[in-house]
RNA sequence: GGAAAGUUGCCGGAGUGGUCGAACGGGCCGCACUCGAAAUGCGGUGACCGGGUAACUGGUCCGGGGGUUCGAAUCCCUCACUUUCCGCCA
């Protein structure tokens, strides 16, 4: 959520920048938690002073009864019981107006840097950049959906069966590519200074707090209800959880984590044609990165994500590019959000393969994930970025049509001496 | 799943109703001594929410939540977690 010396401060940027963000009511929004806010303050304030009268008397019936004046202290205890009915409806009022802050801020999506591109849709996202080449594939050419059947590689209807649809099984050597992805993933972030951190799978509801999947996205979890837990979309929520409460030193950041986990997602409402196949799954595998920076240094972190990502594509030989998100496409809790696409060439389609953001402090000030600055000692908000490096079944998806030949799949060569074959076919042994 | 004991500040650890935000020890920071360091001595050492330009100041926080009381780290309820024993088990 955003800060409220934020809002406070810097109020026109914020309304700007909300309407930026195509939030509709920015104004009213931004004006309702002022307003809050100042209830808040001085129902405080008035508070403040009771108590600091009320423990003037308990104090002073501490004295009088130490000395033995049982009456005087009589006395002073029916004064402060006079307090009391006061104090506790002022407790209430504080309570309430913080939580309504809290509640009322949370519905506020975070602002745009000023390099997010203005526009409404997906349709007004900017490509910064193409990269790889897109394959010729003749008329012939099959979907990944058709190649997994040919070569037995993935089975849809057995995840149906077992579970339900979105979960496909990987069978033979498409099991073992799988988990040739996911070496590979992971030792490229190693190799680039990600500490490797296997979460856990599910996480309880502050998680889904701090980082936001609660409350708003509670329908797109999987909620484990007796024990009351949360199956994870991404591993950003147990890994970013890791610094919720914390306060780290200036000279520690930025932190940097990775993590390969499952993914579980809901997905409720998403249906048609673009849910074939890998393209949308209940579950799937994904690497993520995580960093933690400050203020200064956050721009120069997400460029080196970037740039890790971007590094990860060209070493897969694929097609890709880069958009970066319009304001009225971003997510609620991004400052900025580039999206890394793969080409899909049976598909004639691209496919969203990373989100890579800048949260800013908007996310932090959620968990209360601080920083003491080394120069003045003085705690701020961390900044807190993400991405995928990367989420398997896209890019999957793309190699298996963009890399079809007539006698399998050919693997990209970087893989090769993670999985130990060439080709992705039905010879298992 | 059953039983018992715990959960206090950066760490260890006292504290069973009245100047307890919290003894004591360690760590860390500052100062003194020293050519420098160690050792020693002295002083300091939290977060959060208000008020104030500031100095400073009011309030809250002893696992979370609730209760008893004029007053709670201390008593009661509840939840979570930790440790040990039993059961079960990859």
């Amino acid at each position: 959520m955003l800060t409220l010396r934020l809002i406070k401060e810097e109020t026109d940027r914020v309304v700007r920048g909300l309407e930026k963000k195509h939030f509709a009511g920015a104004k009213e929004a931004v004006e309702l938690a002022l307003e809050i806010d100042r209830k808040r303050r001085e129902t405080q304030g008035r508070l403040d002073n009771l108590l600091s009268e009320s423990k003037q008397f308990a104090a002073q019936i501490g004295k009088l009864m130490k000395q033995g004046l049982k009456d005087e202290a009589e006395a002073a205890k029916s004064e402060v019981a006079k307090k009391k009915e006061e104090i506790a409806s002022l407790q209430a009022a504080l309570k309430q107006y913080e939580e309504d802050l809290v509640k009322h801020l949370c519905t506020i999506p975070n602002i745009p840097n000023e390099d997010v591109p203005e526009g409404a849709g997906a349709e007004d996202n900017v490509v910064v950049k193409e990269g790889g080449v897109k394959p010729e594939l003749g008329k012939d050419a099959l979907p990944h959906w058709e190649l997994a059947k040919k070569y037995n590689l993935i089975d849809f209807e057995l995840g149906a069966k077992v579970t339900g649809a979105g979960f496909p099984f990987y069978i033979g050597k498409m099991a073992r590519f799988q988990r040739a992805l996911e070496a590979f993933f992971l030792e490229e972030a190693r190799k680039n200074g990600y500490l490797e951190v296997q979460p856990p799978l599910v996480v309880n509801q502050a998680s889904g707090y701090g980082t936001g999947q609660l409350p708003d996205k509670e329908g797109q979890m999987y909620h484990a209800e007796v024990d009351d837990l949360y199956l994870i979309p991404t591993a950003e929520v147990p890994v970013t959880n890791i610094f919720r409460d914390v306060i780290l030193d200036e000279k520690d950041l930025p932190v940097k984590r990775c993590a390969y986990s499952a993914c579980f997602r809901r997905e409720a409402g998403a249906y048609g044609k673009d849910v074939r196949g890998l393209n949308r799954l209940h579950e799937f595998d994904k690497v993520e990165i995580v960093r933690i920076d400050t203020p200064e240094h956050s721009y120069d972190s997400l460029n080196e994500m970037l740039a890790h990502v971007e590094g990860l594509l060209q070493k897969l030989e694929l097609p890709y590019r880069i958009l970066r998100l319009c304001g009225g496409d971003m997510s609620f809790t991004s400052a900025i959000c580039y999206d890394f696409e793969v080409w899909s060439a049976a598909q004639q389609r691209w496919l969203e393969v990373s989100s890579t953001s800048n949260f800013e402090s908007y996310q932090a000030n959620r968990l209360k994930c601080r920083y003491r600055r080394s120069s003045d000692k003085k705690i701020e908000l961390c900044h807190t970025l993400n991405g995928s490096a990367l989420a398997l079944p896209r890019i999957v998806a793309s190699l298996m049509e963009n890399n079809q030949t007539p006698e399998g799949i050919r693997v990209p060569q970087a893989l090769i001496p993670y999985c130990g074959f060439e080709l992705l076919d039905d010879k298992n042994f």
